[in-house]
DNA sequence: GTTATATTTGAATAATGATTCATTAATCAG
DNA sequence: CTGATTAATGAATCATTATTCAAATATAAC
């Protein structure tokens, strides 16, 4: 017998995430990923069915994350809805701030993905928009947020800027500090833009 | 002689936008831009130099017709900071109004070309993002916005938000009217999503 | 140390699809 | 009408790379 040394399956996961990050999806080379991980170019296909769903894996885990970071927020008492949205935004920067790369395939390939629908983890992305509404529905029911807030076009759109920043953070971390988006998007989601005494 | 017959170098132009968007740059098959645009395969070729040079034009165009429509609303003397960023988003969702397909492209191929760094369009999409900042930074001065909005942050975050609500009216202009896309981003952007009485 | 078994290798394969180019078809000038 | 010139064609080419697999290697059991 002979087992199986190391985590190859983290480490060719790991270097596909910076070749991707660096190339883009279609850009990336199996090969390339293999050097990188230190393996061989067939090694790749002992873990991985194909160069897609080594794409798909990291979105699984990155989904998945997300869901479950925000399952735990959403569901406490002791928070308002407002201290809900911040913390939800927090988790997510949280999430990539060790991880430039990581960031960046989030926000540039997913697309890739999407398109065939049948992506296993859909499931979770639904979930976190759902989830997000929820709290949008609930500071609007509790009287918190204003009536005429839609909360699927609340959610997408702080979403889409997330995405933005997240980006621009990636590219450079010196120009977009994260603390300096993360206080951004408070101020601009929660409080909009108008000078207006709000807190 | 012989004069080139029709528009062929747009009707082109309109199947790429219309493959792109349906099957995605890589996904994209030259063969089938061609037969779209009722052309044999090897014209294509006669007006653009390679499938990447297709994109690069398509992107050319709408940049430069948003930082255009963008000049023309900074540049007004006869509305304030507030009402020309409405006017701002107004113009860049009456862009893509009647054309879904192009919405897609541009808000899912960008990152390909940008990879390179060398896109002719991005001294547009600069321009883009510089007027926007002058926006703010002016409603700032007057008085109009919060002392505490970080122009290049809020820039970046609308625009980006946009990009994602854009994608989805693409996608099903049932379920995401483009009215209340456009009104929801007034809301919020503006206005943020506290309840208190601003208008 | 030997054998059995599983892992790893990386050069060879095979498929794909962008691009080319020899040929054909239109148009125009005279 | 004829020849000259340019546009258009689409099958053949060629380059690129994901994927495969026969061979090599490492580990474990005895």
């Amino acid at each position: 017998m002979r087992t199986k040394s190391g985590n190859k399956d983290r480490d060719i996961a790991n270097a596909a995430i910076k070749v991707f990050a660096r190339d883009g999806f279609h850009g990336a080379r199996i090969t390339r990923i293999a050097e990188e991980a230190g393996v061989a170019t067939g090694s790749v296909y002992l873990y991985f069915k194909n160069k897609e769903s080594i794409l798909h894996h990291l979105f699984f885990e990155i989904w998945q994350r997300i869901r479950d970071q925000f399952m735990g927020v959403v569901s406490r008492t002791d928070i308002t809805p407002r201290e809900k949205l911040e913390e939800l935004v927090d988790r997510i920067f949280a999430l990539f701030s060790r991880n430039p790369s990581l960031a960046l395939v989030f926000v540039n390939e997913q697309h890739h993905l999407v398109r065939e629908g049948t992506a296993e983890f859909m499931k979770y992305y639904e979930d976190f928009l759902k989830l997000t509404e929820d709290v949008i529905r609930d500071g609007v029911k509790k009287g918190q947020f204003r009536k005429d807030v839609d909360a699927r076009v609340f959610s997408n759109f702080v979403f889409g800027g997330m995405r933005q920043l997240l980006q621009h953070w990636a590219r450079s971390q010196k120009e977009f500090p994260l603390n300096s988006i993360r206080q951004g998007i408070r101020i601009i989601a929660i409080q909009g833009i108008l000078k207006t005494p709000t807190t």
